[in-house]
DNA sequence: TTCCATTTGTTCGTATGTATA
DNA sequence: CTATACATACGAACAAATGGA
């Protein structure tokens, strides 16, 4: 008998041979696959062990490894060393251009977005955001830290900075409006674009994070944005953290 | 006595006290920023510990501690936990765009760029390498990987695609040219582009942290990118790793 | 910090089945 | 038919990495 009956690969299959020219890895790894793609196995779930599996087919571990090896290089699954074996997350494909906003760049991937505020506050420019926003260090600064998230779940920390001067009561705004597009509007600034954008890599503090829901161990993606009016003026400063695993930028160059 | 003398924070200072209205830690942080700028404390060298500093300076921990927070906040040096604080290396801005060539994105940031081959062998393709190039999974691929290096220091570890029937001898061509461009012109090909760039992070496996010269703990940005001819056709697909921490990709929108 | 259990990754050796000359 | 080469399968042991105690 073959592994490809109906049935999904659990509880125990009687000891197998070869069967129709098929060998054992390779009927194995045609039945995880119709799991995986029916959904027995669901995106971001671990799936049982090597040695589970072996037991469930009554194989070699190594005829088992041999299936997901397969399965692997065709990006079905992912192994970690020392943990599990895993079927990815689909990766959202955040798209950066000129005019991209958040709430945008998800619902193109056809998800929902949702962006909330986790706190708003005010402090002294640093040298970083000072010279990023082209003003003196130290000049007061407000900042709107907001949490995007795609079906619920969360994707991007986002630290929005403007000259505080410039936008008396933002955060209030802010929080009233429920975004920053429409916030800037009230102040009369519906143009302005993105100017560069930096991105970089690194480990995530573990506020960070706990907020992203993602291991500490994960990297995230730093991207650091400017934001310019019509007329070139520096009008935001962005620093927006991706949770490495769950999120491709995406530059149509 | 300040510590802003000419020379730099080591040996032993005299007990201090707030001279010159400028209290203690404020003191400690221009000397120390002083040193740092002056090269005293190089890019990616150790600081002494807290406890050093403390002694040397004959304050408490605490006021030593917000010095370096300081410094922190204006990213002069960067503290990891339970490893120490160290001057952060100079980040490299790879620009990216629809022509920039590794060479020359490193040349721009007055660096001298290096590219060598690590490896050149061929495979049939997988899943993600045929849908990139918009060939048939199997057909055959020509792999070059490359280390790229800005002033002797790995930065960058690519791995070019290219379909096999294309170019025939490829490996020895690039051998023979030492660039991919230079090699592509010997089979006629001069005008190609980038079409797409997407950027993930994630942490590098063994090999490649050796290879980058980088711990297996710092994560590295994976942008994978689609050269096309002039026409739009498919001619590469590329998968570079780059050095998290050296460097920062920059896209102009 | 160290220790420990769990899990994947690697490398031996051995045996058997399959296709082909 | 045998001989050979190759793919398949099993067993054992150990290495490396992770996460939690």
């Amino acid at each position: 008998m073959s592994f490809n009956s109906s049935s999904p690969s659990v509880g125990r299959a009687a000891k197998p041979k070869r069967v129709g020219g098929l060998s054992l890895w390779r009927q194995i790894r045609e039945q995880l696959k119709a799991d995986i793609l029916a959904g027995t196995f669901a995106p971001g779930e671990m799936l049982p062990t090597e040695q589970t599996f072996a037991a469930r087919f009554s194989v070699n571990r190594h005829t088992v490894r041999r299936a997901i090896a397969s399965l692997t290089a065709d990006g079905l699954v992912a192994a970690r060393q020392g943990h599990g074996t895993y079927v990815p997350e689909a990766v959202l494909d955040y798209a950066v251009s000129k005019r991209t906003r958040f709430s945008e760049a998800v619902s193109a991937q056809s998800r929902v977005p949702k962006a909330s505020m986790i706190v708003a506050d005010a402090f002294p420019s640093t040298a970083t955001i000072a010279k990023a926003l082209g003003i003196r260090r130290g000049v007061k600064v407000v900042r709107i830290r907001t949490l995007g998230e795609a079906d619920g779940r969360p994707l991007s920390l986002a630290d929005h900075h403007f000259v505080a001067s410039h936008f008396p009561g933002l955060a209030q705004v802010y929080a009233d409006t429920g975004s920053i597009s429409a916030a800037l509007a009230t102040y009369g600034v519906t143009d302005f674009s993105r100017k560069s954008t930096d991105v970089t890599a690194r480990l995530p503090s573990r506020e960070e994070a706990d907020l992203l829901t993602q291991p500490a161990s994960r990297p995230v993606l730093v991207a650091q944005s400017i934001n310019v009016t019509a007329d070139g003026t520096p009008l935001e400063y962005g620093r927006t953290l991706f949770a490495g695993d769950r999120v491709q930028m995406v530059f149509e160059t």
